[in-house]
DNA sequence: TTTGTTGCAAAACGTTTGCAGCCTC
DNA sequence: GAGGCTGCAAACGTTTTGCAACAAA
């Protein structure tokens, strides 16, 4: 599903409120098309739109909720964040000693983890995070 | 690898030191045998070993680097980590809405990836993560 | 003896809280 | 209208910094 019919969806379900600052959020985080943290938000985002921080962290939050925005468990001093419907279209490999991120396809693993069927809990969604040394690391 | 084997690998290739501060803090972890936060190292470790609460946030960031300790994409307020060696061992189901994690396992997918090859990267571990909602919040 | 490591305390910083006023619905 | 939402500012608490003393190798 789209990231705004998902927003949408999200908010008529819990009877929430369609404002200015969560669509132009939303449409900031689309454009992007790139992994982001709280600092992007606030620096490159609430300074050059009509949000005040405080939304920012707040509609975070229920972006996060509404399954619109994953969380990555990348290392390094910022936690990272991507939209989820980007995010669902590759895997990523961590290098634990610089913290450098690739990200990679892999169509069987992703098929295979689609396959899956829970009771009593629905999936929406899927990832890989691979661990381990990169070369340049590993050469010194 | 098992931890204790890791931290004398990490420690001797990049000419650091074993201390005791580190010894502790990682028995503690691996007896612990359970996710855990910056606020179960201070709260329930750091005061009842002899360790200062800088020792704690240092020797943590140690034991990331070194791919002892993963950090978990969980919502909430707190980061949550997981000893490697544990976190290898199954998968997380997430629920988005209220946070709950559920570990699941999932022999099929792990050995796929596990027999992944990169070009200049040397994997050590990999993890998959799905999100979805659970049945107490969809009943709602 | 060298140099990494620890622990302390102060400083800095990011995040949360409470509330008044505004805007959806 | 009712109640969610925003924005402000103050309060809060965690994390960082700098440094001196200590300890591993």
């Amino acid at each position: 599903m789209k990231s705004i019919e998902k927003l949408e969806k999200y908010l008529k379900e819990h009877e929430l409120r369609h404002t200015l600052e969560r669509t132009s959020m939303l449409e900031y985080i689309i454009q992007l098309d790139n992994h982001f943290s709280i600092n992007t938000l606030m620096n490159d985002f609430a300074t050059t739109h009509h949000i005040s921080k405080m939304s920012v962290y707040r509609n975070l939050e229920l972006f996060l909720k509404a399954g619109i925005v994953v969380m990555h468990p990348f290392p390094g001093d910022e936690i990272i964040y991507e939209l989820m419907e980007r995010a669902e279209t590759h895997s990523h490999r961590i290098c634990t000693l610089c913290g450098a991120v690739k990200e990679f396809h892999d169509a069987k693993a992703t098929k295979l983890l689609r396959s899956h069927r829970f009771k009593g809990f629905t999936m929406k969604s899927n990832h890989i995070y691979i661990y381990g040394i990169c070369s340049k690391c590993r050469d010194k």
